[in-house]
DNA sequence: CTTATAGTTGACTAGTTGGTCAAATAATAT
DNA sequence: ATATTATTTGACCAACTAGTCAACTATAAG
């Protein structure tokens, strides 16, 4: 009953994409509102504080980077290591798209959210780890099957690995985004794979 | 000629005690003013603008984790390897420090203040970014002595590499901070030295 | 002891912040 | 057609933002 509105998802997409840009602080409410043609009114109609509203941001960001990037790769049956591979390409492609378009490497949208609210909204920076365990577990997936194949050694921890691979893709893409220069995702991309190998089956012996 | 002050040094403590436990935007010139005990007529008296009271605190930052970390760390005869353990695990002990203080992981104040501002200060991230240069100078230094030293092997990108273990750390931390996890340091410290290996050193053969 | 100067103070902008609300409006289900 | 309900609107608020400034004060150097 009543009308109907597309007012909450255009206040949705103009949060990420302004908070991707910048930061949660450095972006406004009115200036969410002003983005998206939706008047103050409506937008502490749909939600109770500029924080909910990102909390569904979050959420949505989230959705978006499942279906587009981690799906099609994780679900695919190319070789593991390979996917770690395509996933860091991916990544660079966006990030060159952003410097292109906004003049801008942006970094990773979750990343950004997570170093600037962490220790400003308890309940934001809870919904984010929950997001990074579930992002890891992508990961763990693929490194639990490379030990069943043999691919990696039965020494390997999955779940640290994952975390590994994880801080690492969030590190490099900080670091891209304070030279402000995507090739860095591509030039350190390699470094995923090391983090993979464990630490027996480097020969240190060989070089020590 | 004229009285002589602290306020100057007093504003430059305050603003990174209190923009490293939150942010940049989250914190105001009136609250650094409060906490120093300093008017804020007194603070523009000594800083044009908020922006460049936080470009020099980044240098005192800085200045400070060169003479309290890395200096002490990588002047001593220690192990190339072993180096890059002692400085995570020095971080280990900060974070934990700081989250028996604060209640909070805050992470490391320069990657913090990089990702937050990049895209918003051009000037400051240029700043972060000579920063990060810097920094990663020391890594590659070692590097280039393990690899000299025959202790790495000589298709080692020694740049390459040193960005990779900087990126690695910031990653650690900002996965320790998003946790609020001091432990995330130590469990993921050991991935430092997988990335200083070279691929070909690695007997992927041996698994694949 | 004076004078030049560096530092201090508090009152003051003008603009912005997140958030509120009552009244108007449009559409939907009956 | 009507009653119900969801949405829209713009005016409004108190608190806060970075930044200004003229008057005041302390001191270091001559």
């Amino acid at each position: 009953m009543g009308r109907t509105s597309t007012a909450k998802e255009k206040l949705i997409t103009s949060a990420i994409e302004l908070m991707g840009n910048r930061s949660y602080n450095a972006v406004g409410v009115q200036e969410i509102c002003d983005h998206s043609g939706v008047k103050k009114g409506s937008f502490y109609h749909f939600f109770p504080s500029k924080r909910d509203l990102t909390l569904e941001a979050i959420d949505t960001m989230w959705g978006k980077f499942k279906e587009q990037m981690l799906d099609p790769i994780f679900n695919s049956d190319i070789k593991a290591f390979e996917k770690f591979n395509v996933l860091m390409n991916k990544s660079y492609e966006y990030q060159s798209a952003a410097k292109e378009c906004t003049g801008c490497v942006t970094g990773c949208g979750m990343g950004n959210l997570a170093l600037e609210l962490s220790t400003q909204d308890e309940i934001i920076r809870q919904k984010i780890e929950q997001i990074f365990e579930e992002w890891a577990q992508y990961f763990e997936d693929v490194i639990v099957d490379a030990v069943n194949e043999g691919d990696l050694s039965v020494d390997t921890d999955p779940r640290s690995t994952a975390q590994a691979i994880l801080a690492y893709m969030e590190g490099v893409s900080l670091m891209g985004k304070t030279f402000n220069d995507p090739t860095m995702l591509s030039r350190l991309g390699e470094g995923m794979i090391q983090l993979c190998i464990s630490k027996k089956n480097i020969s240190l012996e060989d070089n020590m």
